[in-house]
DNA sequence: CACTGGTCTGCAATCGATTGCAACATTTTC
DNA sequence: GAAAATGTTGCAATCGATTGCAGACCAGTG
């Protein structure tokens, strides 16, 4: 910078204030030190403003499992906002091989990072609302209960409602959910909205993890069942199980959604290019990114946030639901 | 760090040396200080260490569209080996929403990452391979032509001799192939070892560019030829475009595999719970997320590095593959 | 012409760590 | 017992920007 300043005949204050704050300089000033800015092709260092400054430029989403492509429109959506901001996005996964929480203190941290997005409402982080020594947390997606982080979320209530509420219209009387982790707030929120929407409809529950694995599992056990007991309507709580689910009884001869309907959840991409496509809850996820990106920022800079930012769910109305045999 | 320094009794130097280099401070004085250290809840500050050091500890990783999941693994690879060794993971997207490529010379910059993994084969970095003024950027996926850029990437000429020599040994004498944007890389070498194992089969290719859409559109435009003229099995360039182009089929009322064999690339986790089951050429993603965060490490470290590390492609045979009809 | 007010710029301190050098203490060696 | 080697610690400079304060300069006013 003192190069630059050398050149243009001014101080490195003059220079500083041209960069960041030019309506104080002269305009003859200004321009010999922009000149003298693009001869010399200087960049300016950003650990050093940082330091002074007192901040990062960085905003941190811890993501539970990076791998799961769910998370990857989320975050496309954050990177953009953020990055329109001037802020730059560290990504980091919750969970370490072993599927441990990793030490997430590391990011806990006013130096690493001037905001955190956490989409893990498993992870360790219940106490630390308050804390000024912080960082300012937002969560996405998930949440955690009792904590009182601001969330941004699906109504996944609603989601669950649409959906059931969907195959009762077609006229299903009895009804399979395939549910995620028990303890998991998303499970818990969309199982409710599903039981409110089913009116005296027969319910029956399959245990889930929201993994393809879980939904093939489910696929096992609807078969195990007397067929008289089969639910003919299905609502999986994520679209990976859907899509394991059907194709599990596909595979041995079951036809959806002639003999079973099945509606998803998530309305990730691939999936209403399947035969037939799924008819599923679409998450806005980009936005849901975007949303949260806005959040952090505004609580960066100090503006008031709502507790809570519900994002409207929609029902994909595709081709694997339709009335019972 | 002062305020530990005082407590301890010692000096700020001394704390920092036993935060950084413990080795050359005395047993006493370390542990008072790290007595101190705890007490106080003392964490360092990475801006002032940054500048110091002359470092960043982070490493960029620029991802065209990052809503697609194929990246998702190859990052959380990435994440997890740079984690391991003390770095963090930047993210960004090489595109905008229009489709244009973004500014990118704001990573290009020492002062925001110590290394750069470049995934996006079409990014405008031809011309800085040699320059010493930039943090070191290396290609993985896909890569630049042309460009001296050391390369980590599955061997994609081999992944498409793999695919069509599946073809031609079940019987195939017709083969489809959907391939990618004309331009890039990676179509070019699958292309290319697809060829060389075609022997005297007859090659009916159709365009394409990775996308589920490309996929639909080969198959309407595969039921457009004459049955005669319709390859018997086919080889498309991407897990998301085979799926596509399967769905359009059965959806026609064209069996997989018994009318159609499919071939698919990348081994996206979905496609083995289609029904049937996505036979495909596997791309170890995490392995390849990990190797290429080893090689940026190994660069930032200052050791040589390969120009080329080529990762070994795998057929997964599944279902979609059959003896012609 | 002296004075006021406003605009612009530079000085120097500051952010929080790291590290070469020198000083001091303690051994080891001859 | 003196000299040399080794081990430990502090001083002070340094990384590269930002910013409060004060001084220089200029125009306008009485």
């Amino acid at each position: 910078m003192s190069d630059v300043a050398q050149r243009a005949g001014v101080s490195a204050s003059t220079v500083s204030r041209v960069l960041s704050n030019p309506g104080v300089v002269a305009e003859a000033t200004r321009e010999a030190v922009m000149r003298a800015v693009a001869e010399t092709g200087y960049r300016m260092n950003h650990a050093a403003r940082n330091l002074r400054k007192q901040r990062t430029g960085c905003v941190v989403a811890l993501v539970p499992n990076l791998g799961n492509p769910f998370f990857a429109k989320i975050l496309d959506g954050m990177g953009r906002e953020l990055a329109g901001a001037g802020y730059d996005l560290l990504v980091a996964d919750t969970l370490e091989d072993s599927g441990r929480h990793t030490r997430l203190d590391r990011f806990l941290d006013p130096s690493r990072a001037d905001g955190i997005i956490l989409l893990d409402g498993l992870a360790p982080f219940g106490d630390l609302a308050g804390r000024a020594d912080l960082p300012p947390v937002i969560t996405a997606c998930e949440w955690i209960e009792g904590a009182e982080l601001p969330r941004v979320m699906l109504d996944n209530r609603d989601g669950g409602r649409l959906a059931v509420a969907h195959l009762r219209g077609l006229g299903h009387s009895h009804i399979g959910l395939i549910g995620g982790p028990p303890g998991n707030v998303l499970h818990k929120a969309r199982r409710e909205g599903a039981l409110s929407a089913a009116g005296d409809a027969r319910i029956t529950e399959f245990p889930g993890d929201f993994t393809l694995q879980s939904g093939q599992q489910a696929a096992l056990a609807w078969q195990a069942l007397p067929a008289s007991d089969r639910p003919t309507g299905i609502f999986a709580f994520s679209d990976e199980m859907a899509c394991a689910f059907m194709s599990g009884l596909q595979r041995a001869g079951h036809h959806v959604p002639g003999d079973v309907s099945i509606v998803g959840f998530d309305d990730i991409e691939l999936v209403s290019h399947l035969a037939p496509a799924l008819t599923t809850i679409r998450q806005p996820k980009r936005e849901i990114g975007r949303k949260a990106a806005r959040i952090v920022l505004d609580r960066i800079a100090g503006r008031e946030i709502p507790a809570v930012t519900l994002l409207a769910p929609r029902l994909m109305l595709r081709e694997t639901t339709a009335p019972p045999p």
